[in-house]
DNA sequence: CCCCATGTAGACAGACCTGTCCACATGTCT
DNA sequence: AGACATGTGGACAGGTCTGTCTACATGGGG
């Protein structure tokens, strides 16, 4: 058994953090609080981040990787099965909202902490958003209008995150999910129907 | 000409709170900050709010009761225009969109800096969420789904919101609303089709 | 005339935040 | 053996945060 005591200084700094951003904030988070968790001395995390908005940084690179990663895993397991086209985004995105960890899209998250006074994570999220959006259209057929529903695709991907997000703690809402899948039939229904 | 330093102190309080909390985000705006620039004394402030906690509440029942006022409003004028019913959406978030001091939701951005760490805020947002899906529904004929489609296009709205705010400082982006605008065929064919 | 609500300016306590610094331990490579 | 990278614990400085406090000004009503 590989527990997170067993990994090195910097990944357990980093995977605290995580830990930490994703569920209270970044600015509610201190970095003591980092370091007492992630079971590092103030030295040693300084000298591999030389700042929180370093750390920030290293926080959101790795949260991107992680969370694309599971994405495009998910999409696939679930593209074999009866859902056609978009969707098979439905139980994907149920298996997340269900997950006790949930906490929203750190992304929007994050824009939404710092919104213009911190450039570079904005910068950062708006990449994560292109990267999503490229994957959801490999769920379409090739046409012309191709981009452009699979970025409508995201935008109610995107509404559906923050309804979950409002919704945790009063289960059985799943009113989000339910918007989304109505949203995706419509957009499916357009892109088969040529 | 009445200025924001003819009002009343409780008020001047609540107008600098709304436009630096929106501003900046919550955490990031310290009281000092708030007292400064409405001009008033520390003990003027902890007179009228007990603490920063219950400033914030405040501060989220003024939004709401601004926000939906505007919101209702603005349906309102686009309503007599060539749009039909959800359609007419389209040109009234793009009216806020472009608004310079568009910052998000508020409410989406708070539930997000806090998340389950302050519940009362987060019963506030689930709140407005609520009245908005109650303002979507009217643009709608009366029919069985017609709270499902009222929901899937408020679920829609909040996509665009939080992709609106990324593409700030993006001009002629533009992409959030496009995509909305096509979700919106969609939900508006089904509402329509009977 | 005096009371009192309401306002001002600003010092202060106690907490937390980031980032630096010191003295010391341990294991690896030459 | 000695050099060095890498780690520890913890003190510290300088800043910001919330909330309380003192001392003083002003103006209207009994």
């Amino acid at each position: 058994m590989t527990t997170i005591s067993d990994k090195p200084p910097r990944e357990r700094i980093l995977l605290t953090a995580h830990d930490l951003f994703y569920r209270d904030g970044i600015r509610a988070t201190g970095i003591d609080k980092v370091i007492a968790e992630a079971g590092v001395s103030k030295v040693t995390f300084y000298r591999h981040f030389p700042s929180k908005h370093a750390l920030i940084l290293a926080f959101l690179d790795y949260r991107h990787a992680r969370w694309i990663s599971w994405f495009a895993d998910a999409l696939q397991r679930q593209a074999g099965r009866n859902s056609q086209g978009l969707m098979c985004l439905v139980p994907v995105l149920d298996e997340w909202f269900n997950n006790p960890l949930f906490r929203g899209c750190a992304f929007i998250n994050t824009a939404a902490e710092f919104g213009d006074n911190f450039p570079e994570a904005l910068e950062v999220c708006r990449c994560h958003k292109q990267d999503m959006v490229g994957i959801i259209a490999k769920l379409l057929p090739d046409s012309e209008i191709r981009m452009s529903l699979a970025n409508a695709a995201a935008v109610a991907v995107d509404g559906a995150i923050v309804r979950a997000q409002l919704e945790t703690q009063t289960p059985d809402a799943k009113t989000a999910l339910a918007g989304f899948e109505l949203i995706l039939a419509g957009l499916n229904q357009a892109a088969f129907a040529g």
